[in-house]
DNA sequence: TGTACATCAGTGAACGCGCGTTCACTGATGTAC
DNA sequence: TGTACATCAGTGAACGCGCGTTCACTGATGTAC
């Protein structure tokens, strides 16, 4: 609440730093990952020298986990958006609960191939943070990156296209499918894969995915 | 050839300063993923004042792509392994090769999990260079991880598990879904889902995709 | 068989980089009286 | 309404770290004659 408020440019104070910092390491992370959210380089970026992040930060691996969590949040906004784009909401039948899910699953692989510094700061956690406590990396709807999924998953289960006893379990595997899919193509061997290709890997991957379930 | 020479303990050239530097490498990636390929370190641990490297690597990426290849080796010979156990080379049937395709996937996970800082190595490739030209990163048959999944779609096909028309495409997928569920389980959100847990999520996952393709 | 010499694989010292983190400090802010 | 003072958010300088990389060098090796 009062860190939302703005800056005062002329100010001694900066009024506003600490959020200033995760706006940079927030840039930082979009140009270069995880590794790239320095201190010393936001403090650079927010104008301020660069021991005064440590008023706002106990240290640099607190700065990357409120980035990490910023990430996240782009990933289940882009989630939301990608969701109410693909049926309209009067649709509450089995085929707009399908298109849903998919869209769900299109859009964490769109998020990676175009924010893909965003992506991998997203899953560059801390080891003992845990970045989900709290309302870090949620999307406007108050949900999470999995909580999204898993709800296209239940309104599918209650339109009747998939059984109940199914339904435990789902969603890691189809997070589990996506996540790898994005993962060989941004970072792994899958990198140089053509465009027309990497379109027909999804489609065949969401496909099965929804064949298997 | 000539590198495999063993190295001459007493003399004043190492003699096999260019396996030493990847074996050491290699034991660095082991504790600490790619990161901890560092040129310093592996000539500490060599025996060998820190810059005697470039006599054998043009730079630090030279030797972490070799430290690459080596991981990805390692990857495929368990994966052959675990085919092989997986049933009677005379059990040639779609039982069998059903088998052996699901122990692709499980000794995926499993290299993953038991070895972390290798798998992840694996997947670090420097941007520019190609570890799967030449013979680097393969296993002993001669064939690389999605070579050896290939290979076992192919059986399952020729058994008559799975149309022929399902199969193009279908060793990115497999290979998507069990590397997504490894990256969650080793550095993602699961990283502290517990054991039985795991099991669990790779029994669906390989249970959803079987039945999906 | 012996020797001069080119080659090559190492050594030790040094440079520059950017980082995280800490120190003592100073200027601005706001509050008690 | 004015003032003394505590608090707090910044500053500038410095430390130590480990790295990649380059330099001029030296000792060992092997080969031509």
């Amino acid at each position: 609440m009062s860190v939302t408020t703005t800056s005062q440019p002329g100010s001694y104070h900066h009024g506003n730093l600490r959020v200033a910092l995760i706006d940079a390491g927030v840039e930082l992370a979009r140009e270069g990952g995880p590794d790239a959210v320095v201190l010393r380089e936001a403090s650079r970026r927010a104008g301020v020298s660069h021991n005064a992040a440590y008023r706002h930060f106990a240290d640099r691996d607190s700065l990357l986990a409120a980035v990490c969590g910023r990430c996240m949040s782009a990933l289940a906004r882009l989630m939301e958006k990608r969701i109410a784009q693909a049926a309209p909401a009067s649709d509450d039948g089995l085929k707009g609960a399908r298109r849903r899910l998919r869209a769900t699953g299109t859009a964490y692989v769109e998020f990676a191939l175009t924010e893909p510094g965003w992506f991998r700061t997203a899953f560059a956690v801390p080891a003992e943070l845990h970045y989900l406590a709290g309302d870090e990396g949620l999307g406007e709807s108050g949900l999470g990156p999995l909580e999204l999924l898993g709800a296209q998953l239940d309104a599918v289960v209650k339109a009747g296209g998939l059984p109940p006893k199914r339904r435990p379990g789902a969603e890691f595997t189809a997070w589990s499918a996506v996540h790898g899919l994005a993962m060989l193509l941004i970072d792994g061997p899958l990198r140089e894969l053509p465009q027309p290709e990497r379109d027909a890997a999804l489609e065949h991957l969401l496909d099965t995915i929804t064949r298997g379930l």
